[in-house]
DNA sequence: AATTGTGAACCTCTTCACAGCT
DNA sequence: AGCTGTGAAGAGGTTCACAATT
């Protein structure tokens, strides 16, 4: 499979929420042109992206837009749900557990490991609340394919190697530290510090 | 002022928070090869960062750390406090108003707005709870000058417009929705379900 | 007439490589 | 000898422009 940018991968998941969208209000063509304006990118830059991928439009016409969400849902994945586990029963994570676009996109919170023994052994909105030390086993058992970090940053590391040693091979991390991990594995962070820090740099410099 | 890119401006962020980290560990100076490997980019990637805002580092030395943070978080404006303002006070805008990270940056919450009079006329740590058509003499008179948007999405764009004609210029939205705004004014995204997204393009595809 | 799909041109960002300083 | 600062080369991503199709 031919490389494809991580800035092609973003901005398929925000033609996916538009096409929902204009399908929900009832619309069944849609144009590269209309979906780039909605995006605020060029509507070539919307053909190129789909271009990587097929030929999915008639030309003068337009594309389906239940036919072309489908076919990003299968490139992207979303046309299923996935096991994911939340690490880290504090502040953030139990915002997260309580999030509701997650499960929407069948981003599915099955388990929540914990390292504090005060806070196992209980469920929070269904989801057991089990202690770190037992994901080896529910790991396995529950089929865990996406792991979200949300301990404090000097724990993180150290929580993304266990759960790579137990065949976890996508995290989403909202520690603000960096990370390393071997060929295979993606981390993508949720940095919320960097996005304020670069609004601080507008206002700064503009 | 030259454009900087946005790529640089985020890696800014990322250097700033090894400097700080590499001082507490007692470091005194650092080469632009050893700040690579820790945040996973050449060497020279680093260096032509800096360069563009000056020559901060010695030839054949490296940079002096405490001098280096100092000058970024200049180059950042983080070396002050800024009045941030959350609108929303439902899951994400709670664990948000508890993140200590914010408060650490200097990012402060003066004030949170909400729409539903149940949950205003309180105090949550602190920071007072108001209901948003106060916002007008409030964005004022604490100088709010960032605005956190934690309101469902068919809200965002609405609010987001409201507090631009209060004169705010600097957002971070949590809302996964496409949102226009005027020449001026900065809009970040946190859109915590496209991570996700690519998270599961990769597992798919790789 | 409208709109796609795409090679080519263009632009931007990253890496190389080395002169120059400590 | 070690490391920065930077012009030039290289890689990658975006936009243009137009032939092809409905």
């Amino acid at each position: 499979m031919k490389k494809i940018s991580e800035s092609t991968v973003k901005r398929l998941s925000q033609y996916y929420r538009i096409l929902t969208d204009q399908i929900e209000k009832g619309r069944e063509t849609i144009s590269s042109h209309k979906i780039a304006e909605i995006n605020q990118v060029t509507a070539a830059q919307v053909r190129k992206d789909l271009s990587f991928f097929g030929s999915f439009g008639k030309r003068g016409l337009g594309y389906n837009t239940v036919a072309l969400r489908k076919k990003i849902g299968d490139i992207l994945g979303l046309n299923r749900t996935w096991n994911v586990a939340l690490v880290g029963y504090g502040n953030i994570g139990r915002a997260l557990l309580k999030y509701d676009e997650f499960r929407k996109q069948g981003f599915l919170f099955q388990v929540v490991f914990e390292a504090d023994e005060n806070k196992t052994g209980r469920t929070d909105g269904g989801v057991e609340i089990v202690h770190t030390k037992d994901a080896p086993s529910i790991v396995a058992s529950k089929e865990i394919e996406i792991v979200i970090i949300a301990v404090p940053a000097r724990e993180a590391q150290k929580v993304i190697d266990y759960f790579i040693d137990l065949g976890v091979r996508a995290f989403l991390n909202f520690a603000t530290t960096s990370i390393h991990v071997p060929e295979g594995v993606v981390v993508k962070n949720e940095n919320m510090s960097i996005e304020l820090e670069a609004l601080s740099y507008f206002l700064t410099n503009e």
